[in-house]
DNA sequence: CGGTTTTGACCAGCGC
DNA sequence: GCGCTGGTCAAAACCG
């Protein structure tokens, strides 16, 4: 059941045409408002924390004293599963304070690629999604989508 | 069968 | 010092 997602418009348009919409948007945003991305010191290139998948042996997940690259982007569309033609795998759900629609945490399914993603509706606006990526990838996508694929080199070069 | 998802609980950091 | 929020992980359940 999920949450409330996969309304009729989804299936009718196929993950096509909703992907096509939300990048189309997705590439305006970013370049409009500068999003609130903000690199601080560290590059893309911050090495493997002490996070790593493989790395976390011990149990001490309070390893956010590094900061990491966050980019946040604002997309107008009605599903929260925008495809970037990654793999994600959902890791937790939380409510937010000044929003009555859960937060969902999803992470790069990689070895070694530890990107994390966060999708977050606003509550004024059902029809905005805010999808914060966190962290850089390191591997090329899996998906065939040539077109996409495109798409998402020139979203890198953005960055 | 594998992979992924879902809910709950737990922990750390920060605030007061 | 204690409380609170946010964030993450864990186990179980479900799907293709």
């Amino acid at each position: 059941m999920s949450l409330n997602m996969v309304p009729s418009s989804y299936g009718s348009t196929d993950l096509e045409g909703a992907k096509g919409n939300g990048f189309l948007g997705l590439m305006q945003e970013m370049e409009a408002p500068a999003a609130s991305l903000n690199v601080d010191n560290i590059s893309q290139n911050r090495a493997f924390v002490g996070s790593v998948s493989e790395g976390r042996v011990e149990k001490k997940r309070g390893e956010k004293k590094i900061r990491k690259p966050k980019y946040a982007f604002q997309t107008r569309s009605q599903v929260d599963i925008l495809d970037d033609g990654y793999r994600w795998r959902k890791y937790g759900q939380k409510a937010v304070k000044n929003n009555k629609f859960p937060r969902s945490y999803y992470r790069c399914t990689h070895q070694g690629c530890n990107v994390k993603k966060q999708v977050q509706r606003l509550t004024k606006d059902e029809g905005i999604v805010v999808t914060t990526y966190e962290g850089t990838h390191s591997h090329q996508i899996e998906k065939s989508t040539d077109n996409f694929e495109h798409i998402l080199r020139q979203m890198q070069i953005y960055s």
